[in-house]
DNA sequence: ATGTCC
């Protein structure tokens, strides 16, 4: 039977099955792929999703299954990143014509941008806005956290409360969108921010320490496992599911305050009860692949078991799909997370302007300053291509193009 | 992606 994935084999290795057809692949990314297939740790296969590109520790587009251990860089810093989004009742003709004002109440509703030093700092302070009706699941997530401080005070050095509800910098956005049928949608896009990022490269640098001390050799230090059974690997797992569920907090709470900054700003009732999903794409689980139970490590993708609603991201220009799982085995249940860098942000602020950024977002209620040409379309690959690689894996549920877009 | 250091 003629496979939607290509293999590369490499002698007494786990081989790497990517759903890269018709897609960039860059050379750098495959190595690393090749190094992560190396390590003995490795359950059956590699599964690479069609946004591969090159990252920090583990290749952004990866699914590494792995028994009795876990690579806490493969996993990353930003632990728990992922997509929530809502459809509402309402349809794009009970809209203004003119979006600023949800822009600016979304903005207003949802701190965003650098936390402290340089930047923009507009989370600065604890002016975010946590919610009566999740506030008791918060002081439980806080309990949680002091045990874990308790065993490794050095995680404590974070400012985690003030982030709650915070969305963060960079690609994290928060989005207005039309369906292909006019139903509007809210869709909104972050992770556990600093307290994550914190778990994330104490566990990394443990990680390594652990290496070292057991003399293990390694084709990149960046691929430092810890093994189950030893020192830190069961606080790292609790850590790590704990900024799991930070993360899925934070975006319930901010699409929880833009959902209300909308409703203020229309005259009209709506509802949102139909459809919400909230998925992670930065994360570790303990799942059963192929036999055998394992941690799967999706960096830059999303669970797409049968049935199992994933939400994949176009650039600030480009539609995102609301997509369902169609379970396929060889990719241990998995989709892309979105389209994919094709550039560094350093490349895309070197040839694209201001005014190539002001083409590409035709339409869109957005910031179109210099300030966010690292986010421009041109940047990532084409998503239609991205999601005809992966037609064996997901089917497309809804298509949704932005019409306001708060970068973070 | 993040916060802090130069």
């Amino acid at each position: 039977m003629c496979k939607n994935y290509n293999v590369i084999e490499q002698p007494g290795h786990a081989p790497i099955k990517a759903w890269t057809k018709g897609v960039p692949f860059e050379e750098e990314a495959q190595q690393q792929l090749r190094n992560i297939a190396s390590m003995p740790l490795v359950h059956s296969h590699i599964a690479v999703m069609p946004d591969v590109h090159l990252g920090k520790g583990a290749t952004i587009g990866s699914v590494i299954p792995s028994v009795d251990a876990v690579i806490p860089a493969a996993v990353g810093v930003d632990i728990g990143c992922g997509m929530v989004a809502t459809k509402t009742t309402l349809t794009a003709s009970q809209l203004p014509d003119n979006l600023s004002a949800i822009r600016h109440a979304f903005e207003a509703a949802v701190p965003h941008g650098r936390t402290s030093g340089r930047g923009r700092s507009r989370d600065r302070g604890a002016w975010h806005n946590i919610p009566e009706i999740v506030a008791g699941e918060w002081v439980k997530l806080q309990t949680r956290f002091e045990r874990i401080c308790a065993k490794h005070p050095a995680i404590k050095k974070t400012n985690n409360v003030n982030h709650l509800g915070t969305m963060g910098t960079g690609n994290h956005f928060l989005e207005l969108c039309l369906d292909e049928n006019n139903a509007v949608w809210i869709m909104l896009h972050s992770g556990s921010r600093g307290v994550g990022n914190r778990i994330g490269t104490y566990f990394i640098e443990l990680a390594k320490k652990e290496m070292q001390r057991h003399q293990i050799n390694l084709p990149d230090m960046d691929l430092a496992y810890l093994e189950e059974g030893s020192e830190y690997f069961d606080d790292y797992v609790e850590a790590v599911e704990w900024a799991q569920d930070f993360a899925a907090k934070n975006r319930e709470i901010m699409m929880f305050n833009a959902i209300a900054a909308l409703r203020k700003q229309l005259p009209i009732e709506f509802s949102t009860a139909e459809l919400a999903v909230n998925c992670h794409h930065n994360y570790v689980s303990r799942e059963r692949h192929f036999g055998k139970d394992c941690f799967v490590t999706r960096k830059g993708a999303v669970r797409a078991k049968k049935g199992e609603m994933g939400i994949i991201p176009g650039s600030m220009g480009a539609r995102s799909f609301i997509v369902r799982g169609l379970g396929n085995p060889d990719s241990f249940n998995s989709c892309s997370h979105g389209a994919g860098r094709v550039m560094s942000r350093t490349k895309a602020k070197k040839i694209y302007n201001v005014d190539d950024q002001i083409k590409a977002t035709e339409g869109v209620e957005c910031r179109k300053d210099a300030s966010v040409i690292d986010e421009i379309p041109h940047a990532y690959k084409d998503i239609e291509h991205v999601m005809e690689a992966q037609k064996d894996l997901v089917e497309v549920v809804y298509t949704l193009k932005q019409i306001v877009c708060v970068k973070g």
